[in-house]
DNA sequence: GTCTATAAAATGATAGAC
DNA sequence: GTCTATCATTTTATAGAC
């Protein structure tokens, strides 16, 4: 535990930073600074700055199906982890201030890092299967075909937090949650 | 005409960079460079930085409407211009090589800048107000009420376009689209 | 492994000649 | 209004002492 606090402050505050101001506008002077450690220490865990971004959005992977799971983990049916699925991107999004989905903010500022890409497409396809795996355990009325009904969710509830990035407001992602509700 | 040319040649550069690669990651020496135009006479035209920025966005957010407004004219009835709407997003995003939607990949690199937040809420705020108003001309099934069902095809566009964005595909798009002509 | 000092390049912006 | 030359900062990254 002790060893590790030195990379795990670089990366906590990196990821603070990334997230909050943005990836190009935080320069390495303020993450050193920041976190409270040396120049080169930085580059003693993280070869690059490229490699900081890639180690931020692996972990910001792993912690947010965590955070989901444990989210949705008192809910008894699919029918309500579901409608929770909704409310599990509300609560981020009101705590995470509107700033919108960590791997959209990431696209929106990269042109060219495939490997950027390829862990922005693994994020969102996780949790377009973690959809469909519920709505086919969730049964409904049968208004759209199970896969067509998951896709509508998953296209409402990015709608909601894109909106509420640019709206600094929950108000669209709640609307998604009640149309979700009506379909379901 | 002749002697506005810098100034658009400017801008042309400018607003393309700021897409293409994303406002923070593009230099004014690039800038400069691409538009084959000396230093001082950016700064002449443009204060900073960040006023080429708002231009930028200015000139988009007209264009946008403008071109939409032509897209639409050939479609008689509300029911059509509203899945042509679909249409006009899906076609601009394959143009514009899956990049996605101006106003949020300037509100995911800004933090702070009121001005560009002003700008981009009044941008959706207006495309809003614009599938309200086919909406209500429309008429459809009663499946939803009127603005809850204009709320749903602002959800599932947003959506498409950002997802679109994330895997590079128009895929979310064109589902989005069905999805509505199913709730109309 | 962590530190200080520094390098080489690029950043946004300005001065002053024409 | 456009130009060249230059400014002070800041950028990412490295060298070498401890």
């Amino acid at each position: 535990m002790r060893e590790s606090t030195v990379k795990d402050r670089i990366l906590d505050t990196a990821s603070r930073l990334f997230y909050d101001q943005g990836y190009h506008v935080t320069g390495i002077n303020q993450i050193i600074e920041e976190a409270d450690i040396a120049r080169a220490s930085l580059y003693n865990h993280f070869p690059s700055k490229t490699d900081l971004l890639l180690a931020y959005l692996d972990r910001t992977h792993i912690e947010w199906f965590v955070a989901l799971d444990n989210y949705l983990a008192p809910f008894a049916t699919a029918r309500e982890k579901l409608i929770a699925l909704f409310d599990f991107r509300i609560g981020r999004q009101k705590r995470l201030r509107y700033k919108g989905c960590h791997f959209n903010k990431i696209t929106a500022e990269t042109s060219t890092d495939e490997e950027v890409f390829k862990r922005v497409k693994m994020h969102k396809e996780r949790l377009r299967q973690y959809i469909r795996a519920l709505v086919k355990e969730a049964g409904h009325r049968g208004l759209l075909e199970d896969d067509v009904l998951a896709d509508t969710f998953l296209l409402l509830m990015e709608g909601g937090i894109v909106l509420g990035a640019m709206f600094r407001s929950s108000e669209d992602a709640e609307k998604a949650k009640r149309i979700a509700e009506s379909l379901l």
